[in-house]
RNA sequence: UCUUAAUCUCUU
């Protein structure tokens, strides 16, 4: 019970009612497991506060409790998001000592974090470290790698790795499609994106919010703003409902078309 | 019940 009220306040983002509950359940008696410090250690973890999740990694052994292969990943995707590569060595180096092999995840996170931090040669040698320790790239692993290239305007080896994906004999999902749709997008490349788009759409994935926000962004980057609001008013029928980054999207192309009356308008909206 | 991948912000 108490994990699941953590879990969701965590997911809220809302970390310090999280944390009386954490700190009730000690004095009501009712004892913490490792689900319950992993997942204040991920929410820690996502709030960039990997200090203090460290901190609560070392608490737990004090209470005999053995942290997880998914504790070790909370934290090492912590430091990736923080940009802190090099700790995560020592991490890796602390879990092996554990006994723990790093699993499918950790790899991911390395893999996400090094492409992140443009260092795509590390990204590599992990992807291939992966296979070597007879675990197989999924469909996140690829993710991560056409998003690095598509990043940095290797639209050319981002399809690459869309063909090798499928040739592993997986399924790119919703989210790969979109990341190739906002890569394609972000150049003004719109039919290469389009035509992710629907087939995407017939491959059985519905465009999500971010999808459309891609494309939208793509036709206010190359300056078609009734291109861009058609797509709010298809979206709508779409049952979605744009966000405030769909609205800041089209802003910044009136801005950007210097049509001031019309950034004021949509703000207005 | 816990961990990994996607969208906006001149300049940076």
């Amino acid at each position: 019970t108490y994990n699941i009220m953590i879990r969701g306040l965590c997911a809220n983002g809302d970390l310090q009612n999280s944390l009386v509950l954490f700190n009730e359940m000690e004095k009501s008696g009712c004892l913490r497991n490792v689900i319950t410090y992993n997942t204040i250690i991920g929410g820690y973890c996502k709030t960039g506060k990997v200090d203090e999740a460290v901190e609560l990694l070392k608490l737990m052994q004090v209470r005999n409790l053995e942290p997880s292969v998914v504790t070790y990943n909370a934290i090492i995707n912590g430091l990736c998001r923080e940009g802190r590569m090099k700790e995560t060595s020592e991490i890796l180096e602390e879990m092996r000592g554990k006994g723990l092999k790093p699993d499918e995840v950790t790899y991911n996170t390395l893999v996400n974090g090094y492409c992140r931090e443009g260092n795509f040669y590390q990204a590599l040698v992990l992807h291939s470290e992966m296979l070597r320790n007879g675990l197989s790239p999924d469909v996140v692993t690829y993710t991560s790698l056409i998003n690095s290239m598509c990043k940095t305007g290797n639209l050319h080896r981002a399809m690459e790795f869309f063909d090798q994906l499928r040739a592993r004999g997986l399924y790119p999902n919703d989210r790969t499609y979109t990341t190739l749709i906002v890569g394609f997008s972000q150049q003004g490349l719109m039919n290469e994106a389009y035509k992710l788009f629907n087939e995407m759409i017939s491959d059985g994935f519905p465009p999500s919010i971010v999808t459309y926000n891609a494309l939208i962004n793509g036709h206010c980057a190359v300056g078609r703003m009734e291109d861009a609001l058609c797509l709010t008013q298809e979206m709508e029928q779409r049952k979605l409902v744009p966000d405030v980054v769909t609205y800041s999207i089209i802003i910044s192309g009136f801005c950007r078309n210097s049509e001031l009356e019309r950034a004021f308008c949509v703000k207005q909206q």
